[in-house]
RNA sequence: GGUCCCAUCGUCUAACGGCUAGGACGGCACGCUUUCAAUGUGCAAACCGGGGUUCGAUUCCCCGUGGGACCA
């Protein structure tokens, strides 16, 4: 059998975390047995759709490197002839049919049956047709168990007469989502539907559509959800739910397609890294979570770190000037050595390419911190942090511009750090230099810095100090 | 309110009736260190409850409880 599976987002939102992974999975099923993945864009509600977010998830889409096989996304606002023609069938065959009532009838209706602690549903009296206005609804006449096998989940049963005569269209021209979704994946020969578990409910619905259609029914995967950390599905209040919010902030591309791949499924190993090809080869239903999986931003941040560690300094470096202010730029442009100097500095600190610039600010200008900040755990005296600047400069000075090198730094400087202690000499220097509570140390630093600036920057130092 | 889904450390998870319940993130402690990071070592941390079934249940069944989703 052809393997066809399908990602069917709407476009009244950006590519969230969890439309990413179903993506994912299905992605991955497809690619695994060497089948097909298809895009659809789901904007059938015009009034909520909007181009700019079907453009963020085409591009979310692609910069995770989830590709798919028609080259043109579907578009269900462009196929709305064809639901026509199956909705009209249906009016033939009398198996739907023209519900007017009204929206307030409808929900007076509902008030009562939960009221009376019933399911809430429309058994409607015009279902044997007779009218021409309102909307299309589906008349259900099963009152027998609706079952399918979901491939993650087991044996689901339904019973059909709860359902009443649900609703399939608002008119010929405007399809419901559960109508419009049948008859694509059919037309689209989908051989899997691969989903969210907010979708289970849907199913036997779309099972009695399929069948008075008489079409054949796709196989189900019901993913669990993606939750925040209130363990209600992930929403805005949970901070960055977007997938381009992750590529703004320097995340890579592959680290997030790993760490998605682990919310919910897990390799038969103790591994946790694993290469998209990887990915492909290992990824099974039977190893699919049935329950919703609390998104951590810091295990993302680990897993992201460790992709960094795996990049060459080469990337590393190109990667992280695209995240670097304009005039930034412009210096490492005509200075590669001095960006590489940096970068061989703060690599293995880089969480995620956003946050580079604020450690290597104090490259590009000169540092602004506190003056307490430049005390040793905070209590050491004005006079000593001066006297060991003061000693400092004139050591430092005694080295040629040509050999300032971390070597020469360090055979000058040690001796008196260890004979005054450490702390107390080396934290003012790196603070002088750097105005961090946290960066490389202070004789790699000034390595980089040069002689010149680094003696401007003890002498400003201590005057902050004599202030 | 009705229906459906789910339930192992704080979080992601392993275990497919039989071990001191394993790993990862995070946390803590120690080592290394001028700081942080990195790294090394170690520690704390979980089977929702009650009934069955069984020689034996985290695991199978039932009932609770809890959480979630959908319907409007």
């Amino acid at each position: 059998m052809q393997i066809r599976t399908r990602i069917a987002p709407s476009p009244t939102g950006t590519l969230h975390i969890g439309t990413a992974r179903t993506a994912l999975f299905s992605w991955l099923f497809a690619r695994q047995n060497k089948g097909e993945f298809v895009l659809r864009i789901e904007d059938t509600d015009l009034e909520r759709s909007d181009p700019r977010f079907e453009k963020d998830i085409i591009d979310g889409l692609r910069w995770l490197g989830i590709d798919w096989d028609n080259k043109t996304p579907y578009r269900q606002s462009e196929r709305l002839q064809l639901y026509e023609g199956y909705l009209k069938k249906l009016l033939d065959e009398k198996k739907v049919f023209y519900c007017p009532h009204s929206e307030e009838d409808l929900a007076r209706e509902r008030e009562e049956q939960m009221g009376r602690k019933e399911a809430p549903r429309h058994v409607c009296e015009f279902r044997e047709g007779g009218v021409e206005t309102g909307i299309i609804r589906f008349k259900n006449d099963f009152n027998g168990d609706i079952t399918f096998n979901d491939m993650i989940r087991g044996e689901i049963n339904f019973a059909a007469t709860l359902l009443g005569d649900f609703s399939l269209a608002k008119n010929l021209k405007a399809p419901l989502y559960n109508f419009a979704v049948v008859i694509d994946d059919y037309e689209m020969q989908i051989s899997h539907v691969i989903r969210g578990e907010d979708h289970i409910p849907n199913t036997p619905k779309q099972i009695l559509i399929q069948r008075a259609l008489n079409i054949p029914a796709p196989r189900y995967a019901h993913l669990p959800l993606i939750l925040g950390k209130d363990r209600s599905k992930m929403s805005k209040r949970d901070g960055a739910t977007s997938i381009n919010e992750y590529k703004k902030d320097g995340y890579v591309a592959d680290a997030l397609i790993n760490f998605i791949a682990l919310l919910g499924w897990h390799g038969r190993e103790d591994r946790e890294i694993f290469t998209r090809e990887e990915l492909v080869m290992e990824f099974s239903f039977e190893r699919v979570q049935k329950g919703g999986a609390v998104f951590d931003i810091d295990k993302l941040n680990w897993m992201n770190k460790e992709y960094v560690k795996l990049m060459d300094q080469q990337n590393i470096a190109r990667e992280a000037s695209d995240f670097l202010p304009e005039e930034w730029r412009e210096i490492i442009k005509n200075n590669e050595k001095l960006w590489m100097r940096i970068i061989d500095l703060v690599k293995e600190r880089i969480v995620k390419f956003g946050d580079v610039p604020e450690y290597v600010d104090y490259f590009f200008q000169m540092p602004f911190y506190p003056k307490e900040m430049l005390a040793w755990k905070g209590k050491q005296s004005h006079s000593d942090i001066l006297r060991h600047l003061n000693k400092i400069n004139e050591l430092a000075d005694t080295i040629a511009e040509n050999d300032f090198t971390k070597e020469n730094l360090e055979k000058e400087l040690m001796p008196y750090a260890e004979k005054e202690g450490r702390g107390d000499v080396l934290w003012p220097f790196r603070v002088s230099l750097c105005g961090k509570q946290y960066s490389p140390g202070p004789f790699e630093i000034a390595a980089v810095l040069g002689k010149s600036e680094v003696l401007t920057r003890v002498k400003s130092a201590m005057a902050l100090l004599s202030d």
